[in-house]
DNA sequence: ATGATTAATGTTATAACGTAACATAAATAA
DNA sequence: TTATTTATGTTACGTTATAACATTAATCAT
């Protein structure tokens, strides 16, 4: 018997392995941004590129504080104001998400097309990943239409144990 | 042809209409919460009873500070620290809920069944109301069974227009 | 190029949300 | 009553986010 096919070829949602290289997906999502923001007719400056690069040190959702700390390390006095306003305008061209039950961002590994962020958040090795957000969507849609409520964000963040962690802890 | 019969008749879950009889709920909700408390052997002080008639005021959730500033609407001296608590108790109870989104509280108008919480969030009339989650739930777990991921707790608030404000809008 | 305009960043202060730690008081149990 | 637990009071602080205005850098038009 054949392996089955994955269903969304287009999104490789894995939760990330513990031991990947990550480099490339920093080297990926920095490449990404430049595509992106040139598309965009937008600047990608230092500051923004290393509040990125602080964003992608890991696949764990990051505080804006903790952003700034890393932009500091060096004795800088980089003030708070400017870590917001570079995350927002990551945000608004699709390159870093927002999670609100963290109160933390996090690099968007799909940032070339535009989506609606459905997460997975392990509370073990605190990493947090994109779902295929498809049949959850399609199901809200379903339920809302009996409601006749007309939906225009969903914040969707599934807190749990990913793969890798559930495995060692059994 | 007869009328459709509700598929979960245990939820009656319509968006609070503008101009129902908001005094019923109130009641309804204080009434629940005696009836809870006392099967969990817990107190509904003073404080407490005090804290979620602020927060039953109205559909649409509520920040600490501003329950804080109703409960010291007489000159009080309450703190910040005995609203949280009394916060705490009530969602260790089941009789209120928090949106992460918003970084605010809502009354719960299911306290006797446990449940987890999905919420619809109208962003003109400001009011928020759960949604029946089981669609969405299992369109969760079946995504998720795909990554392997062990789901815990979900966190799901839809942002839109109720059917309400959606009719006037139009 | 020069000046006008827009975009980005710097700077200071403060708002908004949430908790730690320890003291006191009230309720319950022994 | 005395001990124990539960709840509240109090002070102080930590964390997250934004307002308002000044300055600098990039872009555009003449
Ligand atoms: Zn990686
Ligand atoms: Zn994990
Ligand atoms: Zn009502
Ligand atoms: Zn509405």
């Amino acid at each position: 018997m054949a392996t089955r096919p994955r269903k969304t070829p287009s999104k490789p949602q894995a939760f990330p392995h513990p031991h990947h290289d990550h480099s490339r997906c920093t080297a990926n999502a920095l490449r990404t941004a430049e595509t992106v923001c040139e598309k965009h007719g937008a600047r990608l400056t230092e500051i923004r590129r290393r509040v990125l690069e602080a964003v992608w040190a890991s696949h764990a959702p990051i505080g804006a504080y903790d952003i700034l700390a890393e932009l500091n390390t060096d004795g800088g006095k980089i003030a708070p104001m400017a870590v917001y306003r570079a995350l927002d305008f990551l945000m608004e061209h699709g390159l870093v998400h927002r999670l609100a039950s963290l109160n933390a961002f996090i690099g968007c590994a799909l940032a070339s097309e535009r989506h609606t962020a459905h997460f997975l958040i392990c509370r073990s090795c605190k990493s947090a990943t994109e779902m295929d957000g498809t049949a959850v969507t399609r199901a809200v849609k379903k339920t809302l239409s009996e409601h006749g409520f007309v939906p225009e964000n969903e914040i969707i963040e599934i807190q749990g144990l990913c793969a890798h962690c559930h495995k060692e802890s059994a």
